[in-house]
DNA sequence: AGCACGCCGACT
DNA sequence: GTCGGCGTGCTC
């Protein structure tokens, strides 16, 4: 390549949109792509030679460069898909490269130690299926065969990790291989079984991850030195130079969807620099998404089918309570029939766990006697009542009495979910001044504990809630779970993922109708997601499984699908709901999101830009502007536009053309979510 | 992203 | 009368 003289741009990893001029010192050879150390304002800032130089300032203002490091330079591939990513998601080139150089300090002494796996070498693992040497044949055909993508669809407990364990072994001959997880799934089982796997421990990349352990795991990566990189989404922009195979597990996760800051879809942005760099890129889950499903049935991924669980292991049993049809006790969410199951599979010697996904416990207290509601003062949103007591670690339960005002506890308080506001839970009602008046509407997963250690009191109950305590506090109660030390175990989300717990024979979902309210464009397809996932967690080994679901819309698609088992007539269903509607896959999606801190400016802003955006002759429809679901967050007003096209137009150029030119009150921010997920 | 400049609320 | 809050703008 052409070495650059005189004058290079170079993008800096900031939250610039373009790059800046540095002058080429005599006697340094820079390419494009070298990494390079510049003085930037007062300090010094690490940098990419992005080209040659504009040349449009005056000589005086333009500094040298500093230093040139020792390391391969950004390939072309990877520079091409900074820059079109950064178009693709309307953000700026320089945000882009700061996930590319998430590390002030490149040249510290850093040599990563390659962990073994404590003698775990060589231990043969269960021997592959048919089916699974069938199937990983597949996928190790595609390895070094250029771009493509593959869609691994197994059920829970097929042995997916397997497969691509075995795709992994073969693309370490050739490179690099990278496993996206989401970060909830990063669990010390998924290391073991790696170590056991492979005789040496990948390197982790996650939020977890210390700043110093960071700037070691980045050296060896871009050195091309660590073989097998495990990481969340934000491991995808590291700078892999001799990258071979990318693997996204769990690809229907919706946590692959950043929405702080850069605003990216990390399985789209993996399928995307696959393209660039000419790789093969393989998706896995049991419950793939409906893009993914979409784009196999057009053609445009490859697809390998786990149909059964490995060995002995039968998929659970489903059975639907109707909640119209049930009595419950008031305060009482768990109907009798569910009663009776996890009493039993307790006595029997099994475990059992219930699903809410809901922290704290109610979500939101009002007074009797004047209908006065507790609200966030900064959010449209209701405060979580949390009882602040007699859950953390593998608490078990203290025999409460379950009787109102259970919750009267000195420790209660209400917490916004969404900006974490916390106040203490006053004595009297705030408006009219009634004492005792106080209710709890509704479940959580403090609550249902509650329930759950009166009728069964002899149990060892525990309750996992992102909020319940430190990290440590959760892995040890998973690790309690595992070794039988509970009997029941309560929770959120946490629990319905990537956990073996070989023991575990029911599974009670308390609200299986919560996620499917909202009006959002995927809930019946996360519902279904997270409540198939749940599902595989009950009768993963000898024991079979049964899994439990309270709801009030047995009828539903949803609710239908997963007691049959037929997860074809669902999708088809679904993408069929989709067609009609006009949406995604079927077409491309942009929010707008306008916010600020004076109403009338953000609602003003939205309507012009809704007015500029769907001309007559527009080739874009405009859904809103609306209010955001979550209207006011954290004291800011947020009104929000869909814009909808085609699949052929370029919406991300569409949307860029329509918000940069606008000139709002400065207190007035307009975001752009391309291919939004959440809708709130 | 940092980091400095600049205009409105609670202190000596 | 100042100290300091963070909103806004610049960095080759």
């Amino acid at each position: 390549m052409e070495s650059i003289t005189e004058q290079a741009e170079i993008l800096l990893p900031a939250a610039v949109p373009h790059g800046f001029d540095y002058r080429v010192p005599a006697g340094m050879a820079l390419q494009e792509g070298d990494i390079v150390t510049v003085p930037f304002g007062r300090g010094q800032s690490l940098g990419v030679v992005w080209g040659k130089g504009q040349a449009v300032l005056p000589a005086s203002r333009i500094k040298p460069v500093i230093t040139r490091h020792e390391f391969p330079p950004l390939s072309p591939a990877l520079r091409q898909f900074i820059d079109w990513s950064a178009r693709y998601n309307c953000a700026p080139a320089g945000a882009m490269l700061k996930m590319v150089l998430p590390v002030n300090d490149i040249d510290k002494e850093g040599r990563i130690k390659m962990e073994t796996g404590h003698d775990l070498a060589g231990i043969e693992l269960a021997p592959l299926s048919d089916i699974q040497k069938n199937a990983a044949e597949t996928l190790k055909a595609r390895i070094g065969q250029g771009f493509s993508v593959t869609l691994l669809d197994g059920v829970t407990g097929s042995g997916k990790t397997e497969v691509y364990f075995d795709a992994i072994a073969q693309a370490l001959q050739q490179g690099q291989v990278l496993v996206l997880l989401p970060e909830i799934a990063l669990s010390i089982q998924w290391l073991d079984r790696f170590k056991k796997r492979f005789g040496f421990a990948p390197v982790m990349w996650n939020s977890g991850v210390t700043a110093a352990r960071k700037r070691v795991a980045w050296q060896a990566i871009a050195r091309g030195e660590a073989p097998v990189v495990i990481g969340a989404r934000s491991a995808l922009f590291l700078p892999y130079p001799r990258l071979a195979l990318l693997v996204v597990d769990e690809e229907h996760d919706s946590s692959y969807k950043q929405e702080d800051g850069a605003i990216y879809h990390a399985r789209d942005m993996a399928v995307a620099r696959a393209r660039f760099e000419k790789l093969p890129v393989v998706l896995v889950s049991a419950t793939p998404s409906l893009e993914s499903y979409h784009n196999v049935r057009q053609g445009k991924y490859g697809e390998i089918s786990l149909p059964s669980r490995y060995g002995e292991a039968k998929m659970p049993t489903v059975q639907m309570l109707d909640m119209r049809k049930v009595e419950l006790e008031r305060g009482a969410f768990i109907s009798e029939p569910l009663k009776k199951a996890l009493g039993e599979a307790i006595a029997s010697g099994h475990q059992a766990m219930l699903f809410l996904n809901r922290r704290g416990y109610a979500p939101l207290l009002l007074c009797r006697a004047c209908g006065y509601r507790f609200e966030c003062p900064e959010c449209s949103a209701w405060m979580v009542l949390h009882k602040g007591i007699g859950h953390q670690g593998l608490g078990i339960s203290e025999g409460d009495l379950f009787t109102e005002p259970q919750y009267l506890t000195p420790k209660a308080y209400l917490q916004c979910h969404h900006c974490n506001h916390r106040q203490p839970l006053p004595s009297t009602c705030p408006a009219c001044h009634a004492e005792d008046k106080m209710h709890a509407c509704g479940p959580g997963v403090e609550r249902v504990k509650e329930e759950a250690a009166f009728f069964l009191p002899q149990a060892r109950i525990a309750v996992m809630a992102s909020d319940n305590a430190g990290e440590n506090d959760l892995s040890d109660t998973i690790a309690a779970m595992e070794e039988r030390r509970i009997d029941l175990l309560i929770g959120t989300q946490m629990i319905a993922k990537g956990h073996h717990f070989a023991g575990l024979a029911v599974v009670g979902v308390v609200d299986a109708d919560l996620g499917l309210g909202g009006g959002d464009l995927r809930a019946a397809e996360r519902t279904y997601q997270l409540l198939h996932q749940l599902s595989g967690r009950a009768g993963r080994e000898t024991v079979p499984g049964t899994v439990y679901l309270q709801s009030f819309q047995p009828e539903h698609l949803v609710m239908k699908a997963l007691l049959s088992g037929d997860r074809e007539t669902f999708l088809q269903a679904e993408l069929g709901a989709r067609q009609r509607a006009k949406m995604p896959p079927f077409s491309r999606l942009a929010a707008i999101i306008v916010e600020g801190p004076k109403e009338e400016e953000v609602m003003k802003a939205a309507k012009i830009l809704a007015s500029v955006a769907g001309g007559p002759a527009s080739a874009v429809h405009v859904l809103g502007p609306a209010p955001a679901p979550l209207y006011r967050l954290s004291g800011r007003y947020r009104y929000r536009l869909l814009l909808r096209a085609e699949r052929n137009l370029d919406l991300s150029a569409y949307a860029r053309a329509l918000v940069e030119p606008q000139r709002f009150p400065a207190s007035v921010r307009v975001k752009i979510d391309i291919d939004p997920v959440s809708f709130l």
